[in-house]
DNA sequence: AATATAAACGCAACAAATTTGCGTTTACTA
DNA sequence: TAGTAAACGCAAATTTGTTGCGTTTATATT
C-alpha cells in the first residue's frame, strides 16, 4: 500500500484516485504548494478547482497538512511533516518565479505570549527577495 | 506646514485634499491599517475605493510606505517610520477583531542571504492568536 | 457479491479584495 | 493665468477563495 493512501486511512479519509494524487503529489514536493500548483500537477484531465479546495479542507481539518501564507495572498499547503501543526522555520518567497522555499535549516525565536494578554495560536515568518534562479535570468537579460 | 504636506512634498507627490487626509491617519495610527480602515476614517464624503487603492499604490512606490500581509490576505499599510523600508519587528493579529498591533519591543534575527544566493529584500513575523479584548468577550459569552 | 449511505465530486454561482480602463477634474509649473 | 501631467470617480474585470446542490463513488454491511 503506497505511502499517499495509508495517510488518507490512517486519517480517516476515503482514498480516492483524486485525493491520493494530491498526497503524492505533496509528498513529493519539498515546499508549500499552492493549489494552482497542486491542480497543474495533476494527471490528465485533473480535477475540479473546487474538488481541489475541498480535498485541502479536509487534509486541513484531520491535521494531515498545513497551511502558510506568505505574503502573497496565496495560501500553500504542506503536508505535516514536522508532527506539530506549527511550522518552525521561515519561508523564502521569490518575488519573480511566486515559489516558496522552506528554510529548515534557520533557527527562529518562538513566541506564546509576546506580550501580556496577546496569546499566540501561530506564527510565520516569511521571507521575499530573489531566488538564485531569477537573479541569474536578470543578469543574462541585461 | 503640515507634516503630511511635508511627507508628500518631499516624496515629489502633488498635495491632494485626499492624499493629505490618508496620510494624516497613517501618521495618527499605531499600527498598519487596511484601506477598509483607512476609507473608514475618511471626513465625510470620504474618496473612492480605488483612489485610495491608487494612493496607497504610489506612496509605495515612492517609499514613503510599506505594506505588510499578516496571514489574512489582507494588505496593511503603515508610514516608513524606521527609516528603512523594512520593518524589524513582529506584527500580531487577533483573528477575532482581525487588528493589527506593531511588537515594537520585541527583537527579531533579520536575514539578509538566508541561504547562498537567496537575496532577501523584505522580511516579515505576525503571530496570529487572540487578543485581550477579544480573550475578554469571549469569557464573558461563556 | 449486492446494496445502502455518507463522503467525494463537478458544475454553477457567489463573495471579497484587488486591479485596470477611461474620461474628467485639479494641483502645480511656467 | 494657461497648459499639462497627476489625481480622481465610476464602471467593470480579475483573482482567489467559498458555498449550494444534485450526481457519482468508496466503503462498510449484509
Amino acid at each position: 500500500m503506497s505511502h499517499a493512501v495509508n495517510i488518507l486511512k490512517k486519517a480517516g479519509l476515503r482514498c480516492t484516485p483524486g485525493r491520493v494524487e494530491i498526497i503524492s503529489i505533496l509528498l513529493d514536493s519539498e515546499h508549500p504548494l499552492s493549489q494552482e500548483e497542486i491542480t497543474a500537477e495533476l494527471s490528465k484531465n485533473g480535477l475540479d478547482r473546487v474538488t481541489v479546495y475541498r480535498a485541502l479542507e479536509a487534509f486541513l481539518k484531520v491535521g494531515i497538512v498545513h497551511r502558510v501564507e506568505t505574503g502573497d495572498r496565496l495560501w500553500r499547503y504542506a503536508l505535516c511533516a514536522c508532527g506539530s501543526r506549527k511550522h518552525c522555520h521561515p519561508h523564502f518567497v521569490c518575488r519573480e518565479c511566486g515559489r516558496v522555499e522552506c528554510l529548515t535549516g534557520v533557527k527562529l525565536p518562538t513566541f506564546t505570549e509576546p506580550k501580556p494578554g496577546y496569546k499566540v495560536e501561530e506564527q510565520e515568518t516569511y521571507l521575499r527577495g530573489i531566488c538564485p534562479e531569477c537573479a541569474e535570468q536578470q543578469m543574462e537579460g541585461i
